[in-house]
DNA sequence: GAGCACTGC
């Protein structure tokens, strides 16, 4: 089945007639039952409830498959830690499998979804006064500590496959570690993690109690190259089709970096297959990455045609975002994509670097959750060895000035004491305070301010988006700002695939504003919306809304593909857009529209970025301000090749070269005007 | 004339 949903994803949806239903619900019931019964968990239940009651800090590290996710927190209500109204609060670092386990435990429980057990993510709320057991996103409790800092509400906090260590994840075992000390209130803490080792979470905890239950996998058989390859694509290519002239029948996957490398497998898959006997051609590939459009997504699911091996080109995707059945064989080249930034410079990069060993792990585990399997590893086993053991935590590489925010606003004042499990760079630290500082978030004795600090603390947006909105209140044009920073939030609203570049380009160019990207994007969500709401006037009656939101759904996906834009990103941006108009209307910040005056707005975009603006040098290329790097626009800007004088933009990435993208034609004169704190008339 | 792994509020 598929495990995915959410966000216009992937959504699958079984119906059934009640008759059916009624008839197979007793031997649904025992067949849950039985399941329950044989999860290696089932047998340790009262030790486990006897740790939790013993400690206020447990660590629990459960192998793939031990049940740990959906059992643990029905053991714990059974064992009476829902009285008094208290709940079980499990965080994931994933939407779908907060909604997906949530989905299962109510059906274990024999409950309706969002009564005793249910779920929270952002824009999808499924918990109600009587919801005891919820799942829900490490990030959302991260807000819901922000209105409640003592998380009151819970019994106990579970913290899920802590050993991912997302920021979120991290900055949460920060926070709760932080009220631990403070011994109140008495809220238990269960820190659940795949990783074999426990240590680092146990000694952060000041020795934790650390227990380990069995998982239940499939064997998976670990084969090395000899020697090095010296080209893992063509290596894979080799070993793809190796398993498929040489293995009994199940499905490939393909650990591969990126969108371009998947594409080029796929085009050599089919080369070689061209030249195979006939009776050997029965090999299908399928492509999954995460800015492919869900439809394509879906093409992982659906079964190899009759007799034929179906190879699963993916890129992390498939690493735990998504669960692909029928896999047997496994390929993992060694390779990841990552981000990683610079404080220094400001700057973000993408680089392919080798994955850890427990990613690796990750990946070889893929092919044994059906039966046995193989996975293929594209390097020597004494190569595997001088692999990290995890990947580098996130905090360690992302820009941290939403997390300082974050904490500041949780009262948490000095940063540099804060207890991290791993404490980010003393360097890091300072930029982002900076940053803060210059978005007048924080005072000059580095408190956060009033109103504002306060203000885009209660935004969930990059902060510098969280100011443009607040500035954009008094520039009159908060409309058009509301829209920005909606669409700056998502991934690109452009899809371009390779083998229609051309077409793409020409589509984009009906949205293309001559000032930049910024007003471009304006024009792609106004567009989306107009064909999303306007209509003529009908009866408004339940029928009629059903017809119109079918036939305006439809007429939108029409419209995504004639103009190669991406409607996952457009409809998140749309639901960004609501969730933020109903904070910024809650601060009673005055939500007017610019009209046609653009250069109000850009001026407002000069004053609200002011930090990331960039000058044309004599030989074309640009000069950021801030860092001095040195920069081209990005060639999906519609300011590539413009020769502008000068620009705000809101990304700095180097990949091939270093490149800003989303950029606005601005004057520098603006800059000095708006923004005299950090520019000065010395230039 | 380039390319954007993946999450999350």
């Amino acid at each position: 089945m598929p495990s995915m949903a959410q966000n216009g994803r992937v959504t699958t949806d079984f119906k059934q007639s009640n008759q059916a239903h009624n008839s197979n619900a007793f031997a649904r019931r025992e067949e849950i039952r039985q399941q329950r019964e044989s999860l290696p968990i089932a047998s340790v239940k009262e030790r486990l409830i006897e740790e939790v009651k013993k400690h206020d800090v447990l660590i629990i590290v459960g192998e793939t498959g031990s049940g740990k996710t959906t059992q643990i927190p029905q053991f714990l209500f059974s064992a009476g830690f829902c009285r008094e109204g208290k709940s079980v609060g499990i965080t994931q670092p994933r939407r779908v499998a907060a909604v997906t386990v949530a989905k299962r435990v109510a059906e274990e429980c024999g409950v309706e979804l969002g009564q005793k057990v249910g779920y929270s993510i952002r824009f999808d709320d499924r918990t109600s006064g009587v919801t005891r057991i919820k799942y829900m996103t490490d990030g959302l409790l991260l807000r819901e500590a922000l209105l409640d800092p003592y998380l009151s509400r819970y019994s106990v906090v579970i913290v899920d496959e802590a050993h991912e260590r997302t920021v979120h994840t991290d900055v949460l075992l920060g926070l709760l570690k932080n009220s631990q000390d403070r011994k109140f209130p008495p809220l238990k803490l269960i820190i659940m993690s795949a990783s074999l080792d426990a240590r680092v979470f146990s000694e952060y905890f000041g020795g934790a109690r650390a227990v380990h239950i069995q998982g239940r996998q499939h064997p998976v058989d670990i084969l090395y190259t000899l020697y090095p390859e010296k080209d893992y694509v063509d290596a894979a290519l080799v070993t793809i089709f190796q398993i498929h002239l040489e293995e009994r029948h199940g499905d490939i996957l393909v650990f591969l970096t990126g969108q371009e490398e998947i594409e080029a497998v796929e085009r050599l898959v089919q080369e070689r297959l061209r030249q195979l006997p006939e009776s050997n051609r029965k090999l299908v590939t399928v492509p999954i990455f995460s800015s492919l459009p869900s439809e394509q997504q879906m093409r992982v699911f659906m079964p190899a045609p009759d007799g034929h091996r179906k190879v699963v080109l993916a890129t992390n995707i498939a690493e735990t975002s998504v669960t692909i059945p029928g896999i047997k064989f496994v390929i993992d080249p060694g390779f990841v994509k990552a981000r990683s930034y610079d404080p220094a410079k400001g700057m973000e990069s993408l680089i392919i670097i080798p994955t850890s060993k427990a990613q690796a792990l990750q990946r070889s585990g893929r092919a044994g959750r059906e039966g046995p399997g193989k996975c293929f590893r594209l390097y020597p086993e004494s190569e595997f060895e001088k692999l990290e053991d995890s990947t580098k935590p996130e905090i360690k590489r992302c820009n941290l000035a939403n997390v300082i925010l974050q904490l500041k606003a949780l009262g948490v004042d000095d940063i540099f004491g804060f207890d991290f499990i791993e404490k980010p760079s003393r360097a890091a630290i300072v930029k982002s305070l900076e940053h803060l500082f210059l978005l007048g978030a924080l005072t000059d004795d580095c408190k956060l301010s009033d109103p504002v600090g306060h203000q885009m603390a209660r935004l969930p947006l990059d902060p510098i988006y969280s100011k443009a909105l607040i500035l954009a209140s008094q520039f009159n044009c908060l409309e058009e700002m509301l829209i920005t920073v909606a669409m700056l939030s998502v991934d690109s609203v452009f899809y371009a695939p390779r083998e229609k570049l051309d077409e793409s380009r020409t589509a984009a160019k009906c949205f293309a504003s001559p000032d930049g990207d910024h007003i471009t994007l304006i024009n792609v969500y106004r567009a989306a919306e107009d064909l999303l709401e306007k209509r003529k006037w009908v009866p408004h009656t339940e029928r009629n809304e059903k017809i119109f939101k079918a036939k305006s759904e439809k007429i939108f996906k029409r419209w995504c593909k004639e103009n190669f834009i991406n409607g996952r990103s457009v409809r998140h941006a749309r639901d960004i857009h609501s969730q933020i108009r109903g904070h910024v209307e809650q601060m009673g910040l005055r939500i007017t529209s610019c009209g046609d005056d653009m250069l109000q707005f850009r001026r407002c975009l000069a004053a609200s970025f002011f930090i990331n603006a960039a000058l044309k040098q004599p030989e074309g290329n640009y000069r950021a301000f801030g860092t001095g790097q040195v920069v081209q626009i990005h060639p999906s800007s519609v300011l590539f090749q413009s020769k502008v004088e000068c620009v705000v933009f809101n990304e700095m990435v180097q990949t091939t070269n270093k490149y800003i993208r989303n950029v606005t034609r601005i004057e520098y004169m603006w800059l000095t005007e708006l923004a005299p704190h950090y520019y000065t008339m010395q230039s």
